[in-house]
DNA sequence: GCCATGGCTAGTA
DNA sequence: GCCATGGCTAGTA
C-alpha cells in the first residue's frame, strides 16, 4: 500500500518550474503500478500551499487534473514559467525532475 | 464502483 | 480506445 504521506514528502522536492507525473511518483516510492492511485491521494491534498500538486502531470505530458480546477493549475505553471503546446506541457523531458527511489 | 493514469493494441491514412 | 490497477467511499444488509 502506498502512503499519503510518502507521496507529499516527494512532492516537496519538486522544485519550481519543474514537474513529474503519476506514474514517477509511484515507480519512486516502489509501487510501479499505483500512478492512478497517486492521483487519488493527490485529489484529497490537504495542503496545496506546501504540496504542490499542480506540478503533476501525465506521463505523455498532458495536464492532468486538479481539484480546484484545472485552469488554475495551468495558471500556477504557467507563473513557474511553464508554456503548453497542445495541451501538452512545452518541452516535457526537460521540464521533468528525476525522481531517487528511496 | 468510482477515478487527477498508463501502457498496449488495433487499424486508419 | 480498452482495460488492469490501487485506494477510497457510499451505502446495502
Amino acid at each position: 500500500m502506498i502512503k499519503a504521506e510518502d507521496v507529499y514528502d516527494v512532492l516537496r522536492k519538486i522544485p519550481e518550474g519543474k514537474v513529474t507525473t503519476y506514474g514517477d511518483i509511484a515507480k519512486a516510492l516502489g509501487h510501479p503500478k499505483a500512478s492512478r492511485a497517486v492521483g487519488r491521494i493527490l485529489h484529497a491534498n490537504p495542503n496545496p500551499i506546501i504540496v504542490p500538486c499542480h506540478r503533476v502531470v501525465m506521463s505523455d505530458g498532458k495536464l492532468g487534473g486538479y481539484a480546484d480546477g484545472v485552469e488554475k493549475k495551468v495558471r500556477l505553471l504557467k507563473k513557474e514559467g511553464l508554456d503548453f503546446k497542445n495541451n501538452k506541457v512545452e518541452n516535457f523531458e526537460k521540464k521533468k525532475v528525476v525522481l531517487k527511489k528511496n
